[in-house]
DNA sequence: GTTAGCATGTAAGGAGTTACATGATTTT
DNA sequence: AAAATCATGTAACTCCTTACATGCTAAC
C-alpha cells in the first residue's frame, strides 16, 4: 500500500490496462511478467487487488450493468477506473531510480510499448549503469581474492561475470535501436531479424530471481 | 532455527569452515557468495549469528585462552565447534530438492570442494531438470500467446529464453567434465581452456544455439 | 452426485530490509 | 581531537509464502 516497493502494483494496473481480468487468470499473466516465473501467491494477490481497490484505482466490472451476468459471485473480474489509468501512465513514465532494480526493471520494460522513446532510453541506460557498477565492483572483488578460491568458486564467478556482461551487451543494442529508428529491429516480430547486430546473443542473464 | 530456507546458515557454517571470521567481514564474503551482489542486511545477519551461536554450531574464537586477547569488545571473532563441522558435512553431502533452487544452488555450488562427485552430480542434474521445466513451460506459453504480445514483451521473453537456454549449456559442461575426470576443465584455472567446447567466449559467442 | 479444478479469500509466520542506537578503531 | 569507517546490535515493518477454509462449476 505505502508508497513503496510495489512492483506489484504497477504490474497488475498495467495487464489490466490491457483487458479486464479477473484474479485467478491475472495471477497467471503476472507469474511470467514478474522475473521469469516466481510463483506469485493468492495470499500476495488478493489483499493487493483489494488495497487497490480501496484506493479506487480498479473497480469491479459489469457492476452496473447487467445484474444477471456475473450476479450470484463466481469470479470478479476487474478493470481500471480513469484514476487507476492516470495512475499506471504516471508510474510508467516517471520511472524513479527503482526502475532499474532487477524487477521492477522488466515490468517497466514489459511496458514500453505505453512509454515514449525518452522514457524507454532513461530506463535502459539507467539499468547498464547499475549493471555496470555491479562488474566493476565485482572484477575488483575477483582479482583481489584471486589467489585463495578454489576453482568452483571462481567457475562460479565467472559465469555470473558473463551472465552480467551478456544482459550488458543486450541492453545496448537496445539503446541503439532505440536511438536509431525506433526500435527498427523490434517492428516486425515475424522477420526471422534479418542482419542487424547479432542479438542472437547466447550468453544469459544471471540466475532468475534478482 | 527451522530447517526451512535457512540458505544463510549453510552459508554461515560453510565460510566460517574456511576461517574464523566476524559479522562485518562475513557479510562481504555472503554478499559476493549469495547471487551476484544481494546486499544482506546486518539486520539478519547478526540474528542468525546469534541464533547459531545458541544452537552450538559455533562459538566466539578465542574465548577461554588469552584474556586480554580480545578483551574489550571490538570484534567478535566466531568459528565452527564440532557439531558445527558436522552440520555442515550433513548439509552439504546431502541435498535435498532444495539445493536446486536459484539461491541454493549458488551455496552448494559454491562448497562443492567439500563434497563428492556423487553428490556435485545429484545437484548439477537436479538444477538442470529445474531449468528444463522452466523452459518448457516458457516455450508453451510463449507459442500460447504469441499473438497477442507486443514487440517489447516479445523481447523480453526471448531474453529471458536465451538466459536459463545458456545455463542449461553450462550446467551440461560442468556435469560432462564431472562424469569425465573430475573436473578437467577446472583443474588449472589458469590454463586458458584449451579446446573444450567453447565456453570460454565472453564476448559474443558464435554458439547461436537455441 | 461426486470428484476435480476453478476461484476467492484469511491467519500465522518466515525472512529480510530500514532506520535507529551505540561503541571502537583508524585516519587526517 | 574530529571525522570517517569499522563493528555490533535492536525494533518495527513489509512483502511474501504456507496452510487453511470456503464455495462454485464442469466432467464423469
Amino acid at each position: 500500500m505505502g508508497r513503496r516497493g510495489d512492483v506489484l502494483e504497477l504490474a497488475v494496473l498495467g495487464l489490466l490496462h490491457e483487458s479486464p481480468m479477473h484474479g485467478y487468470e491475472l495471477r497467471k499473466r503476472l507469474n511470467s511478467l514478474l522475473g521469469a516465473f516466481r510463483a506469485l501467491s493468492y495470499g500476495t494477490l488478493y489483499p493487493a487487488l483489494k488495497s487497490l481497490l480501496g484506493q479506487g484505482l480498479i473497480r469491479e466490472a459489469g457492476a452496473g450493468q447487467g445484474p444477471a451476468l456475473t450476479g450470484k459471485r463466481g469470479r470478479i473480474v476487474y478493470e481500471l477506473t480513469a484514476e487507476g489509468k492516470e495512475r499506471f501512465q504516471s508510474l510508467v513514465t516517471q520511472p524513479g531510480p527503482a526502475a532499474w532494480e532487477d524487477e521492477r526493471f522488466n515490468v517497466h520494460f514489459a511496458f514500453f510499448s505505453r512509454t515514449d522513446a525518452a522514457t524507454r532510453l532513461q530506463v535502459l541506460e539507467g539499468r547498464r549503469s547499475r549493471l555496470q557498477e555491479r562488474l566493476e565492483g565485482f572484477r575488483t572483488s575477483m582479482t583481489r581474492t584471486r589467489e585463495r578460491l578454489d576453482s568452483y568458486t571462481m567457475e562460479l564467478e565467472q559465469h555470473g561475470l558473463e551472465s552480467v556482461e551478456r544482459e550488458v551487451r543486450w541492453l545496448t543494442e537496445l539503446i541503439d535501436s532505440e536511438r536509431a529508428g525506433n526500435m527498427t529491429h523490434l517492428e516486425d516480430p515475424d522477420r526471422p531479424r534479418p542482419t542487424g547486430p547479432a542479438r542472437s546473443g547466447v550468453h544469459g542473464a544471471p540466475d532468475r530471481g534478482r
